[in-house]
DNA sequence: AACCCAGCCAACCGCTTTGTA
DNA sequence: CTACAAAGCGGTTGGCTGGGT
């Protein structure tokens, strides 16, 4: 596929901003807002492709960024929400107020991944330990070895259906304590919750729905098909319904490639206090 | 003082996604 | 429906800086 680049390079500056370029696109941008960054750079007279100044404004002179360093609580954020997104930058992002997407994937990659290791412990790396692929997230592959596996694993506490019963749980430092109990009372199988959600795929909405019909009603589901979502013990505990009509239906779409969205989004909101019980 | 090296971070690159004609 | 442009995203690069020798 590919694309042609997004400006002429010809005659376009790169490398670093200087001040002066700095001054005049924060002004042009406040008088003129930025619509169109393609256009913007030949209005605005800089010698700068579009996405240039785009990268510049988002990352550096946006007004409501936050500068200096980050805070204790905005690394454990950071770490917690990596552990349910993934290498997801920016969604990231949109739950720190004030940090850019750039700036959290540099403070991962520097302190954070780092401060990690020192918690890894060997455990959940035991062979033993399913791991499932995703399909709906690629990313999960090829940036396993830097997912953190603590930081949001999942463990099932009943064979008698593949989603049987689950629980997933937050915080890197509850996890490990959680995991380890949880291990020591005969638990095998640990999970990300990337691993989790993958395994709620078409086939296993196709199953449902067979046995349930479509417009079945939360309560009249399977019981065993329910999970709950625990950890994070600074949130609050709350329930949530997928969908305003309630039905398997909607749940089942809730978890497509599109409604995945929300599933993170649920988790990252609730801080993993998920819970889905026959509702 | 000069050099080396590792860490940091701004900026770039290339790909995907989204919007629109 | 298709093609193309623009925006957005994540991975990577390279220059700067500070500490160590």
């Amino acid at each position: 596929m590919g694309r042609a680049p997004c400006c002429e390079k010809t005659g376009m500056k790169k490398g670093p901003w200087s001040l002066e370029e700095d001054q005049i696109l924060v002004s042009f941008v406040l008088q003129h807002g930025h619509s169109n960054w393609r256009a913007l750079p030949k209005q605005a007279g800089l010698l700068r492709c579009g996405k240039s100044c785009r990268l510049r404004w988002v990352n550096y002179l946006r007004p409501d960024l936050k500068r200096g360093n980050f805070t204790k609580e905005e690394e454990d954020t950071i770490i917690n929400l990596h552990g349910m997104l993934g290498n997801r930058w920016s969604l990231i992002a949109a739950r720190l107020p004030g940090r850019t997407d750039n700036e959290i994937k540099n403070v991962w990659h520097t302190h954070l991944k780092k401060r990690l290791k020192d918690y890894q412990p060997t455990e959940l790396l035991k062979p033993g330990n399913k791991k499932i692929s995703n399909k709906s997230n690629p990313e999960s592959s090829t940036s396993e070895s830097e997912h953190d596996p603590y930081s949001c694993s999942l463990s099932r506490s009943s064979s008698t259906s593949d989603i049987s019963s689950a629980t997933l749980m937050g915080s890197e430092f509850e996890n490990k304590k959680e995991t380890e109990s949880r291990e020591g009372n005969g638990i095998e199988d640990c999970y990300s919750f990337e691993d989790f959600v993958a395994e709620i795929d078409e086939s296993f909405w196709d199953e449902a729905l067979y046995n349930n019909g479509q417009n079945s009603e939360f309560g009249s589901m399977d019981p065993e098909i329910s999970f709950e979502v625990k950890g994070f013990d600074e949130l609050l505990p709350q329930q949530i319904r997928f969908g305003p009509a309630g039905n398997l239906n909607d749940f089942a779409q809730s978890t497509d490639d599109d409604g995945m969205e929300s599933w993170y989004d649920m988790l990252a909101r609730t801080g993993g206090d998920l819970k889905l019980q026959g509702l």
